[in-house]
RNA sequence: GCACCGUUCGUCUAGCCAGGUCAGGACGCCAGGUUUUCAUCCUGGUAACACGGGUUCAAAUCCCGUACGGUGUACCA
């Protein structure tokens, strides 16, 4: 990637380069391998949602490999459900895993707390090596070193220096050491992060990072639960599942030297690695929580999700009406462009647009507003019969009969006008019903003294008219406007009102074709008998 | 505190790597047009290079610094 920037930091004058791993160059695009690794601890935050859709993106245009590994290694955290949730929110998306916990393949299990046994082993092979050492510290000790060196307004952490006046393999006997291990005391096991290093890492997006190793700690990779900790199992399982690139979020970032460094104790080529930007709350401040949707009415997973605990209720794009392919094209477009102008795409054309270098390196605010601008073309793209079908349950849940209304046609005449499936009843509700009342501004404006004779006239008019399709009633009405000299606006809003019952909807015309001359005739009289003759002021 | 990352219209962003454009597009908003209403649609408008230095004939673009923001700093991931 051409757009790192070169970091001139100040020269450590007695520290050695790590020097850069040989690069990987990939022959053919099937050793692409990307991997999405969700720790299953409760509904997927849309921000999962799309490091996974880059990872798919770029796996796709490459002919590689995307693998779906849950991260469960923390016994503490794991949720009902949350798993389950995790598939079916992207079986929702559209986006396909080529390995899964649910479809196998040859790098199985693809669940951590089922690879439990080989962490140990690569634990241990780090102890043998040196580059990692058993610590008896409790969480207890550890706590009160912290707060005492916070009351002299110091920072504690497990590093080279802490590490020497603590209870572990490195000060202990190789014989205490021993005891220890065999009377079973509790023990974690910690990277020994060398001192006095550079780390230099090159990251796909933000180019050249370096880290002075002294400013890390010993970072626990093995916890006393028999477990390992993120950082071993995510290590030892890109290498295991050959992952050629690691795409993850910019949180992950500060850890990156760690992963790094554990890729050289290994003596492990390391894959390539890119931090995306995070998404961020829509006004203030910080990440995209959970709790910005609530606040601020919308969702921030992609599936509505059910607390098992609590039975609190999040709400989803799913169930709030966004169809999969505005979700996706809109979480696409959140930082990420096609370096062009447009701005559709459905995910087989991402997938042919994608690029990894025209990822943005700065948080990006979801906006709701575009939002439903995605969902509305979306929808007036879909076929009347498509749209039908769903607009079908809504008409149920009103207990609306349509009877042998052409539904085809009138979601025809009103999908231009909503973002949602669930809008289209608030635009055609006059098709299947008379008004039950009379919008105050629509009458304020547009029943006038005229109105009721003026009506009354062409409700005997109408009457008469026997071929009742909207070509022709238009023809007959407007000639008889015509022959009157009414006012086109005078007549025809004031006629919408008694159809309508306010100011809105399609071509009258098309309107009492549908409902018909009967309907129409009676809504007619309805109105003149509601609104009645507006005294002349 | 320390480490790392970031900063172009209100929002998503192009442009930055290979300095020279009236800093482009989209959403939103505003105005006008079309129209029997509302919406759609069309046209136009609004609005940004965080700040300060430096390099250069020329800086959004390269360098340094500052500010602001974010992330991390757990036997969470």
């Amino acid at each position: 990637m051409g757009s790192a920037k070169e970091k001139t930091n100040a020269p450590y004058s007695s520290v050695k380069l790590v020097p850069l791993p040989p690069k990987i160059h990939f022959m053919e695009n099937s050793s692409i391998r990307v991997r999405f690794a969700p720790s299953p601890t409760g509904p997927l935050h849309i921000g999962g949602v799309r490091t996974a859709l880059y990872n798919y993106l770029f796996a796709k245009k490459s002919g590689g490999s995307f693998i779906l590994r849950i991260e469960d290694t923390d016994q503490n955290r794991f949720v009902a459900g949350a798993e389950e949730y995790i598939v079916e929110a992207f079986n929702w998306c559209g986006i396909e895993f080529d390995e899964s916990v649910t479809k196998g393949g040859e790098f199985g299990p693809y669940r951590q707390s089922e690879r439990k046994e080989m962490y140990s082993e690569y634990a241990d092979m780090l102890i043998q090596s040196g580059n990692a050492y058993y610590a008896f510290d409790t969480p207890e000790e550890l706590n009160n070193i912290r707060k005492q060196l916070e009351a002299e307004k110091k920072t504690f952490t497990y590093d080279a220096v802490q590490r020497t006046l603590l209870k572990n393999s490195l000060t202990l006997a190789a014989s205490e050491v021993e005891e220890l291990l065999e009377a079973d005391t509790p023990f974690v096991i910690r990277f020994k992060m060398p001192a006095d290093q550079i780390i230099v890492m090159e990251d796909e997006i933000r180019g050249r990072v370096e880290v002075n190793t002294n400013v890390l700690d010993d970072k626990i990779l093995f916890k006393s639960d028999g477990m390992p900790t993120y950082h071993l199992a995510n290590v030892v399982d890109d290498h295991l599942m050959k992952i050629s690139h690691v795409i993850r979020g910019e949180e992950w970032l500060p850890s990156l030297p760690l992963h790094v460094s554990l890729y050289n104790a290994f003596g492990w080529d390391k894959p390539k690695f890119a931090h995306l930007p995070l998404l961020l709350k829509p006004d203030g401040k910080g990440k995209l929580s959970k709790r910005d949707g609530d606040r601020l009415g919308f969702p921030v997973f992609p599936l509505q999700w059910t607390d098992p605990v609590t039975g609190e209720v999040s709400r989803g794009y799913r169930e709030d009406g966004y169809f999969p392919e505005a979700f996706i094209n809109m979480m696409a477009l959140l930082g990420w462009n096609p370096g062009d102008e447009r701005e559709f795409f459905s995910l087989a054309e991402l997938v042919e647009a994608f690029s990894i270098d025209k990822v943005g390196k700065s948080g990006s605010r979801f906006d709701q507003e575009k939002a439903k601008w995605f969902n509305h073309h979306y929808l007036v793209e879909k076929s009347n019969d498509e749209l039908v079908s769903l607009f079908l349950d809504v008409l149920k849940e009103k207990n609306v009969d349509p009877g042998q209304k052409d539904l085809n046609y009138i979601v025809g005449l009103v999908k231009e006008r909503v973002n949602f499936v669930s809008e289209l009843w608030e635009q055609s509700s006059f098709f299947f019903e008379a008004p039950s009342e009379y919008d105050p501004q629509t009458v304020k404006k547009r029943w006038k003294t005229d109105s009721f004779d003026q009506m009354k006239e062409l409700k005997i008019m109408l009457g008469e008219v026997q071929d009742f399709t909207s070509e022709n009633t238009e023809k007959v009405v407007k000639a008889w406007i015509e022959e009157n000299e009414y006012g086109m606006g005078t007549i025809m809003n004031a006629f919408r009102l008694l159809i309508v019952g306010e100011a809105k909807g399609p071509h009258l015309f098309d309107i009492i074709e549908v409902i018909g001359k009967e309907d129409t005739l009676d809504r007619i009289n309805c109105g003149l008998q509601v609104l009645g003759k507006k005294e002349a002021n």
